[in-house]
DNA sequence: AACGTATGCAACCGCAACATA
DNA sequence: CTATGTTGCGGTTGCATACGT
């Protein structure tokens, strides 16, 4: 998604981020909202010559009015040279389809599985996708019970749709086995738009090889 | 073309666990 | 042992964009 980086807030940090310990030292200006892509060069560079470290110290030296949760949060979710952007590939979806059944929401636990994958991600992609999947195959089987619910249009939504009717994760996974995944895939659309990578005003390409410039 | 609504995702918040002085 | 600071996690929100009327 393309932000546009200008309703930035900028607040005193009256301690007012946690209360039981504040990120940022004394009484320093925040920037809060999306980062600008200076922000960005600023933060990769930093991180090319000094190495992660500790987060709040980092933000402070490298002049960054962020605090060091932000810089963290930015960093693993979006500038970390391995972070894979882009559609989730049904093999991955199928993957955690089942490692939620197995852990829950443990998103961190589940993304360690998912190589170049964040937690954010997997957590904004189980909610929108899966869920919404399952709110509607539940609201269509409730509706008509006793009927067939509504057709899906893909395999990808009948697999899906399968282990949304499920009553417990176990069985969701059941639904969602690789056997009936696989025997869909053949005719398997992708029920996502094309490639997305151009979701920012910059591409990682663009941040990376201007710091390579630099 | 204009407007309202739905969707997807980046970023924030609060909390808990852990580390250290 | 306690206080303070840091990190990591899961839930939630805000906003840009896509889509439908």
């Amino acid at each position: 998604m393309a932000n546009s980086p200008t309703p930035i807030d900028i607040e005193m940090n009256i301690n007012n981020n946690n209360s039981k310990a504040a990120c940022n030292s004394g009484d320093v200006q925040v920037r809060k909202g999306p980062w600008t892509m200076e922000e960005d060069m600023i933060l990769i560079n930093y991180i090319a010559n000094h190495g992660e470290g500790v987060w709040n110290s980092l933000a402070r030296s490298a002049g960054l009015k962020r605090t060091g949760k932000s810089c963290r949060l930015r960093w693993l979710n979006y500038l970390r040279p391995d972070v894979r952007r882009g559609n989730i590939t049904p093999e991955e979806q199928l993957l955690i389809m089942e490692l939620h059944a197995k852990w829950g929401n443990r998103w961190s636990k589940i993304a360690k599985h998912l190589p170049g994958r964040t937690d954010n991600e997997i957590k904004n992609f189980w909610r929108t996708r899966i869920q919404k999947q399952m709110k509607h195959v539940e609201n269509s089987s409730v509706g008509q019970s006793s009927e067939q619910t509504e057709a899906p249009s893909t395999s990808h939504e009948a697999s899906t749709a399968a282990a949304a009717t499920a009553t417990t994760a176990h069985d969701a996974v059941e639904a969602y086995s690789p056997q009936s995944y696989t025997a869909n895939m053949e005719s398997f659309q992708n029920p996502f738009p094309p490639d997305q990578s151009n979701d920012n005003v910059w591409s990682m390409e663009d941040l990376w090889s201007m710091n390579l410039l630099n």
